[in-house]
DNA sequence: CGGCTTCATATGTAATAACATATCAAACTC
DNA sequence: GAGTTTGATATGTTATTACATATGAAGCCG
Protein backbone atom coordinates (compact mmCIF):
# COMPACT_ATOMS: atom_id res chain seq x y z
CA UNK A 1 0.00 0.00 0.00
CA UNK A 2 0.96 3.91 -0.47
CA UNK A 3 3.05 4.91 2.05
CA UNK A 4 1.72 8.69 1.02
CA UNK A 5 -1.30 10.60 0.43
CA UNK A 6 -1.79 9.88 4.03
CA UNK A 7 -1.77 12.66 6.86
CA UNK A 8 -3.71 15.17 5.08
CA UNK A 9 -5.30 16.00 8.14
CA UNK A 10 -2.77 18.47 8.98
CA UNK A 11 -3.39 20.05 5.29
CA UNK A 12 0.01 18.92 4.84
CA UNK A 13 1.69 17.22 1.58
CA UNK A 14 1.93 13.65 1.73
CA UNK A 15 3.57 12.94 4.38
CA UNK A 16 5.05 8.96 4.76
CA UNK A 17 3.74 7.11 7.44
CA UNK A 18 6.61 7.81 9.91
CA UNK A 19 6.75 11.39 9.50
CA UNK A 20 3.04 11.09 9.90
CA UNK A 21 3.43 9.05 13.34
CA UNK A 22 6.18 11.87 14.38
CA UNK A 23 4.51 15.21 13.08
CA UNK A 24 1.59 13.38 15.12
CA UNK A 25 3.80 12.77 18.90
CA UNK A 26 4.80 16.66 18.35
CA UNK A 27 1.36 17.35 17.82
CA UNK A 28 0.11 15.68 20.75
CA UNK A 29 2.78 16.65 23.16
CA UNK A 30 2.69 19.85 25.83
CA UNK A 31 6.15 20.11 25.77
CA UNK A 32 9.21 19.76 23.23
CA UNK A 33 9.93 15.90 22.77
CA UNK A 34 13.47 14.59 22.24
CA UNK A 35 14.41 12.17 19.58
CA UNK A 36 14.59 9.19 21.85
CA UNK A 37 10.75 10.27 23.90
CA UNK A 38 9.64 9.94 20.49
CA UNK A 39 11.05 6.48 19.47
CA UNK A 40 9.59 5.33 23.60
CA UNK A 41 6.49 6.68 22.40
CA UNK A 42 6.27 5.08 18.83
CA UNK A 43 8.01 1.81 19.25
CA UNK A 44 4.32 0.78 19.79
CA UNK A 45 3.33 2.01 16.61
CA UNK A 46 6.57 0.29 15.12
CA UNK A 47 9.28 2.31 14.85
CA UNK A 48 12.63 0.69 16.43
CA UNK A 49 15.34 2.84 15.14
CA UNK A 50 16.73 6.42 16.13
CA UNK A 51 17.28 6.89 12.64
CA UNK A 52 13.93 5.98 11.82
CA UNK A 53 12.88 9.16 14.43
CA UNK A 54 15.88 11.54 12.98
CA UNK A 55 14.96 10.63 9.39
CA UNK A 56 11.40 11.69 9.55
CA UNK A 57 12.95 14.91 12.17
CA UNK A 58 14.74 15.95 9.11
CA UNK A 59 12.19 15.90 6.73
CA UNK A 60 9.65 17.96 8.78
CA UNK A 61 11.97 20.80 9.76
CA UNK A 62 12.54 20.54 6.10
CA UNK A 63 9.05 21.44 5.40
CA UNK A 64 8.38 23.57 8.54
CA UNK A 65 5.87 21.23 10.08
CA UNK A 66 8.62 21.00 13.39
CA UNK A 67 11.66 23.15 14.41
CA UNK A 68 14.13 21.92 16.75
CA UNK A 69 15.30 23.48 19.47
CA UNK A 70 18.96 23.39 20.06
CA UNK A 71 19.03 24.22 23.75
CA UNK A 72 17.45 21.84 24.36
CA UNK A 73 18.28 18.85 21.76
CA UNK A 74 14.41 18.20 21.17
CA UNK A 75 11.72 19.17 18.93
CA UNK A 76 8.00 20.68 18.31
CA UNK A 77 5.52 20.82 16.05
CA UNK A 78 5.19 24.55 14.47
CA UNK A 79 2.52 26.04 16.41
CA UNK A 80 1.32 27.65 13.37
CA UNK A 81 -0.63 24.77 11.70
CA UNK A 82 -2.82 22.94 13.83
CA UNK A 83 -5.27 24.50 16.30
CA UNK A 84 -4.96 27.65 14.62
CA UNK A 85 -4.60 28.98 11.03
CA UNK A 86 -4.07 32.36 11.40
CA UNK A 87 -1.61 33.47 13.35
CA UNK A 88 0.72 36.77 13.52
CA UNK A 89 3.39 34.87 12.09
CA UNK A 90 2.92 32.55 9.00
CA UNK A 91 6.70 32.24 8.35
CA UNK A 92 5.26 30.14 5.74
CA UNK A 93 5.51 32.26 2.41
CA UNK A 94 8.12 34.80 4.05
CA UNK A 95 11.34 33.18 5.68
CA UNK A 96 10.74 35.19 8.56
CA UNK A 97 13.16 34.37 11.91
CA UNK A 98 11.47 32.32 14.31
CA UNK A 99 12.21 32.64 17.76
CA UNK A 100 10.90 30.75 20.87
CA UNK A 101 10.39 31.26 24.12
CA UNK A 102 11.23 28.32 26.09
CA UNK A 103 9.20 28.08 29.94
CA UNK A 104 11.76 26.15 32.09
CA UNK A 105 9.15 25.53 34.49
CA UNK A 106 6.20 23.76 33.13
CA UNK A 107 7.91 23.20 29.25
CA UNK A 108 5.77 25.23 27.21
CA UNK A 109 6.78 27.12 23.76
CA UNK A 110 6.09 29.90 22.56
CA UNK A 111 6.83 30.73 18.70
CA UNK A 112 7.62 33.94 17.67
CA UNK A 113 8.53 36.97 15.26
CA UNK A 114 9.84 40.52 16.37
CA UNK A 115 10.32 42.85 13.57
CA UNK A 116 13.05 44.55 15.41
CA UNK A 117 15.24 41.62 16.79
CA UNK A 118 15.17 40.48 12.99
CA UNK A 119 15.72 43.74 11.65
CA UNK A 120 18.55 44.35 14.26
CA UNK A 121 20.30 41.01 13.47
CA UNK A 122 19.94 42.18 9.72
CA UNK A 123 21.72 45.41 10.40
CA UNK A 124 24.27 43.97 12.05
CA UNK A 125 25.25 41.36 9.44
CA UNK A 126 25.51 43.79 6.69
CA UNK A 127 27.74 45.98 8.31
CA UNK A 128 29.43 42.95 9.62
CA UNK A 129 29.88 41.27 6.42
CA UNK A 130 28.23 38.37 7.83
CA UNK A 131 25.82 36.53 5.47
CA UNK A 132 23.76 34.58 8.23
CA UNK A 133 21.98 30.91 6.52
CA UNK A 134 20.45 29.69 9.75
CA UNK A 135 18.98 32.32 12.60
CA UNK A 136 19.26 30.20 16.47
CA UNK A 137 17.14 32.37 18.72
CA UNK A 138 15.75 30.60 22.16
CA UNK A 139 14.70 32.38 25.44
CA UNK A 140 14.94 30.06 28.70
CA UNK A 141 12.91 31.62 31.28
CA UNK A 142 9.60 31.28 33.09
CA UNK A 143 6.63 31.89 30.68
CA UNK A 144 3.10 34.33 31.76
CA UNK A 145 1.26 31.38 33.59
CA UNK A 146 4.03 29.85 35.72
CA UNK A 147 5.31 31.44 39.35
CA UNK A 148 8.31 32.66 40.07
CA UNK A 149 9.87 30.15 42.32
CA UNK A 150 11.81 26.80 40.17
CA UNK A 151 13.85 27.22 43.83
CA UNK A 152 13.81 24.41 46.27
CA UNK A 153 14.13 24.70 50.10
CA UNK A 154 10.80 24.95 52.31
CA UNK A 155 10.01 28.45 50.61
CA UNK A 156 8.53 30.28 53.93
CA UNK A 157 9.61 27.79 56.95
CA UNK B 1 52.37 24.72 45.94
CA UNK B 2 48.89 26.38 46.61
CA UNK B 3 46.64 25.77 42.96
CA UNK B 4 45.20 29.23 43.39
CA UNK B 5 46.69 32.50 42.25
CA UNK B 6 47.87 31.42 39.21
CA UNK B 7 46.50 31.95 36.16
CA UNK B 8 46.35 36.01 36.28
CA UNK B 9 47.67 36.13 33.49
CA UNK B 10 44.39 36.76 31.81
CA UNK B 11 43.28 39.29 34.66
CA UNK B 12 41.47 36.43 36.20
CA UNK B 13 39.90 35.96 39.35
CA UNK B 14 42.50 32.76 40.31
CA UNK B 15 41.18 29.55 38.70
CA UNK B 16 42.18 25.94 39.25
CA UNK B 17 44.56 24.19 37.61
CA UNK B 18 41.58 22.36 35.14
CA UNK B 19 40.04 25.97 34.24
CA UNK B 20 43.37 27.33 33.76
CA UNK B 21 44.21 24.37 31.34
CA UNK B 22 40.52 24.45 29.73
CA UNK B 23 40.79 28.23 29.68
CA UNK B 24 43.97 28.24 27.64
CA UNK B 25 43.28 25.35 25.47
CA UNK B 26 40.25 27.58 24.50
CA UNK B 27 41.97 30.98 23.65
CA UNK B 28 44.65 29.27 21.67
CA UNK B 29 41.96 27.27 19.34
CA UNK B 30 40.96 29.63 16.27
CA UNK B 31 37.31 27.61 16.49
CA UNK B 32 34.78 26.50 19.10
CA UNK B 33 36.22 23.20 20.69
CA UNK B 34 33.52 20.46 21.99
CA UNK B 35 34.25 18.97 25.32
CA UNK B 36 36.21 15.88 24.02
CA UNK B 37 38.07 17.86 21.22
CA UNK B 38 38.93 19.65 25.16
CA UNK B 39 39.83 16.16 26.65
CA UNK B 40 41.58 15.07 23.76
CA UNK B 41 44.09 18.32 23.67
CA UNK B 42 44.50 18.25 27.16
CA UNK B 43 45.31 14.52 27.78
CA UNK B 44 49.36 15.18 28.04
CA UNK B 45 48.31 17.71 30.75
CA UNK B 46 46.58 14.43 32.85
CA UNK B 47 43.36 15.99 32.50
CA UNK B 48 41.39 12.35 31.80
CA UNK B 49 37.87 12.14 31.85
CA UNK B 50 35.11 13.94 30.70
CA UNK B 51 34.21 15.71 33.92
CA UNK B 52 37.39 17.38 34.46
CA UNK B 53 36.53 19.43 31.49
CA UNK B 54 32.69 19.92 31.96
CA UNK B 55 33.51 21.12 35.58
CA UNK B 56 36.03 23.35 34.52
CA UNK B 57 33.47 25.02 31.97
CA UNK B 58 31.17 24.90 34.15
CA UNK B 59 32.85 27.02 36.05
CA UNK B 60 34.00 29.29 33.17
CA UNK B 61 31.23 30.26 31.65
CA UNK B 62 29.48 30.90 35.15
CA UNK B 63 32.43 33.36 35.53
CA UNK B 64 31.98 34.91 31.85
CA UNK B 65 35.84 33.61 30.49
CA UNK B 66 34.09 31.13 27.97
CA UNK B 67 31.07 30.71 26.38
CA UNK B 68 28.93 27.54 25.29
CA UNK B 69 27.69 27.75 21.49
CA UNK B 70 24.37 25.64 22.04
CA UNK B 71 23.85 24.95 17.82
CA UNK B 72 27.28 23.68 18.12
CA UNK B 73 27.37 21.79 21.39
CA UNK B 74 30.95 22.87 21.90
CA UNK B 75 33.21 25.99 23.71
CA UNK B 76 34.55 29.57 23.00
CA UNK B 77 36.84 31.93 25.13
CA UNK B 78 35.39 34.92 26.00
CA UNK B 79 36.25 37.35 23.00
CA UNK B 80 36.63 40.25 25.51
CA UNK B 81 38.81 39.30 28.00
CA UNK B 82 42.29 38.31 26.01
CA UNK B 83 43.75 40.38 22.56
CA UNK B 84 41.56 43.49 23.31
CA UNK B 85 40.55 45.03 26.66
CA UNK B 86 38.72 48.05 24.85
CA UNK B 87 36.14 46.20 23.00
CA UNK B 88 32.43 47.75 22.20
CA UNK B 89 30.56 45.06 24.54
CA UNK B 90 32.52 44.65 27.61
CA UNK B 91 29.05 42.49 29.05
CA UNK B 92 30.97 42.40 32.57
CA UNK B 93 29.24 44.82 34.69
CA UNK B 94 26.16 45.23 32.67
CA UNK B 95 24.45 41.66 32.05
CA UNK B 96 23.91 42.12 28.34
CA UNK B 97 22.96 40.09 26.01
CA UNK B 98 25.76 38.22 23.81
CA UNK B 99 24.91 36.94 20.32
CA UNK B 100 27.73 35.34 18.39
CA UNK B 101 27.66 34.80 15.04
CA UNK B 102 29.64 31.55 13.60
CA UNK B 103 30.91 30.90 10.08
CA UNK B 104 30.75 27.55 8.95
CA UNK B 105 33.45 27.76 6.27
CA UNK B 106 36.04 28.58 8.27
CA UNK B 107 34.25 28.00 11.95
CA UNK B 108 35.66 31.84 13.39
CA UNK B 109 33.04 33.16 15.43
CA UNK B 110 32.29 36.55 16.42
CA UNK B 111 30.35 37.61 19.65
CA UNK B 112 28.65 41.20 19.38
CA UNK B 113 25.41 42.41 20.72
CA UNK B 114 22.87 44.64 19.19
CA UNK B 115 20.45 47.07 21.37
CA UNK B 116 17.98 46.96 19.35
CA UNK B 117 18.15 43.27 19.15
CA UNK B 118 18.00 43.35 22.99
CA UNK B 119 15.57 45.91 23.17
CA UNK B 120 12.91 43.90 20.62
CA UNK B 121 13.29 41.05 22.51
CA UNK B 122 12.78 42.90 26.24
CA UNK B 123 9.73 43.88 23.87
CA UNK B 124 8.10 41.17 23.44
CA UNK B 125 8.83 39.45 26.93
CA UNK B 126 6.95 41.86 28.79
CA UNK B 127 4.28 42.20 26.41
CA UNK B 128 4.03 38.15 26.76
CA UNK B 129 4.96 37.95 30.35
CA UNK B 130 7.71 36.20 29.64
CA UNK B 131 10.42 36.31 32.32
CA UNK B 132 13.71 34.99 30.16
CA UNK B 133 16.76 33.78 32.26
CA UNK B 134 18.98 32.72 29.66
CA UNK B 135 19.16 33.90 25.76
CA UNK B 136 20.56 31.83 23.21
CA UNK B 137 21.26 33.56 20.01
CA UNK B 138 23.96 32.18 17.22
CA UNK B 139 24.12 33.15 13.88
CA UNK B 140 25.00 30.20 11.00
CA UNK B 141 26.43 31.35 8.02
CA UNK B 142 29.34 33.00 6.05
CA UNK B 143 31.87 35.50 7.95
CA UNK B 144 33.27 38.54 5.90
CA UNK B 145 36.46 36.59 4.93
CA UNK B 146 34.98 33.29 3.87
CA UNK B 147 33.71 33.06 -0.16
CA UNK B 148 30.23 32.20 -0.70
CA UNK B 149 30.85 28.49 -1.33
CA UNK B 150 30.72 26.23 1.08
CA UNK B 151 30.02 23.40 -1.46
CA UNK B 152 31.78 20.44 -2.12
CA UNK B 153 32.65 19.58 -5.47
CA UNK B 154 36.24 20.62 -7.33
CA UNK B 155 35.96 24.25 -6.80
CA UNK B 156 37.89 24.88 -9.88
CA UNK B 157 39.31 21.45 -11.17
C1' DC C 1 50.02 25.95 70.56
C1' DG C 2 49.47 21.23 68.32
C1' DG C 3 46.58 17.76 67.00
C1' DC C 4 41.98 16.50 65.71
C1' DT C 5 37.46 16.83 63.56
C1' DT C 6 34.50 19.07 60.41
C1' DC C 7 33.26 21.32 56.35
C1' DA C 8 33.67 23.00 51.79
C1' DT C 9 35.64 22.77 47.42
C1' DA C 10 38.15 20.65 43.83
C1' DT C 11 39.51 16.34 41.79
C1' DG C 12 39.71 11.77 40.05
C1' DT C 13 37.60 7.48 38.09
C1' DA C 14 34.13 4.48 36.34
C1' DA C 15 29.96 3.63 34.45
C1' DT C 16 26.12 4.90 31.99
C1' DA C 17 22.61 7.86 29.88
C1' DA C 18 21.31 10.70 26.09
C1' DC C 19 21.84 12.27 21.46
C1' DA C 20 23.18 11.36 16.59
C1' DT C 21 25.08 9.03 12.43
C1' DA C 22 27.13 5.21 9.41
C1' DT C 23 26.54 1.19 6.88
C1' DC C 24 24.33 -2.16 4.63
C1' DA C 25 20.53 -5.09 3.27
C1' DA C 26 15.61 -5.63 2.17
C1' DA C 27 11.35 -3.88 0.22
C1' DC C 28 8.57 -0.96 -2.32
C1' DT C 29 7.64 2.36 -6.36
C1' DC C 30 8.14 3.66 -10.79
C1' DG D 1 16.09 -2.77 -12.55
C1' DA D 2 17.15 2.08 -10.98
C1' DG D 3 15.96 4.99 -7.39
C1' DT D 4 14.02 5.74 -3.07
C1' DT D 5 12.37 4.60 1.42
C1' DT D 6 12.69 1.62 5.09
C1' DG D 7 14.50 -1.26 8.71
C1' DA D 8 18.19 -3.28 11.63
C1' DT D 9 22.68 -3.36 13.67
C1' DA D 10 26.54 -1.05 15.02
C1' DT D 11 29.06 2.84 16.14
C1' DG D 12 30.26 7.56 17.32
C1' DT D 13 29.66 11.70 20.08
C1' DT D 14 28.04 14.48 23.95
C1' DA D 15 26.71 14.80 28.82
C1' DT D 16 25.62 13.18 33.49
C1' DT D 17 25.34 10.22 37.66
C1' DA D 18 27.47 8.04 41.30
C1' DC D 19 31.06 7.31 44.12
C1' DA D 20 35.71 7.94 46.08
C1' DT D 21 39.74 10.87 47.20
C1' DA D 22 42.60 15.06 47.97
C1' DT D 23 43.29 19.57 49.81
C1' DG D 24 42.88 23.54 52.56
C1' DA D 25 40.33 26.54 55.88
C1' DA D 26 37.83 26.86 60.33
C1' DG D 27 36.58 25.42 64.79
C1' DC D 28 37.32 22.38 68.95
C1' DC D 29 39.91 20.39 72.73
C1' DG D 30 43.84 18.38 74.87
Amino acid sequence: MAAHARAHAHGAPDLTKNQALVLGALEKAEAPLSAYALLDQLRAEGLRAPLQIYRALEKLTALGLAHRLESLNAFVACAHRGGHGGHACPHDGAHRLMAFAICESCGGVEEFCEAAVEQGLKTWASSHGFRPAKTVLELRGLCARCPARPEAETTGA
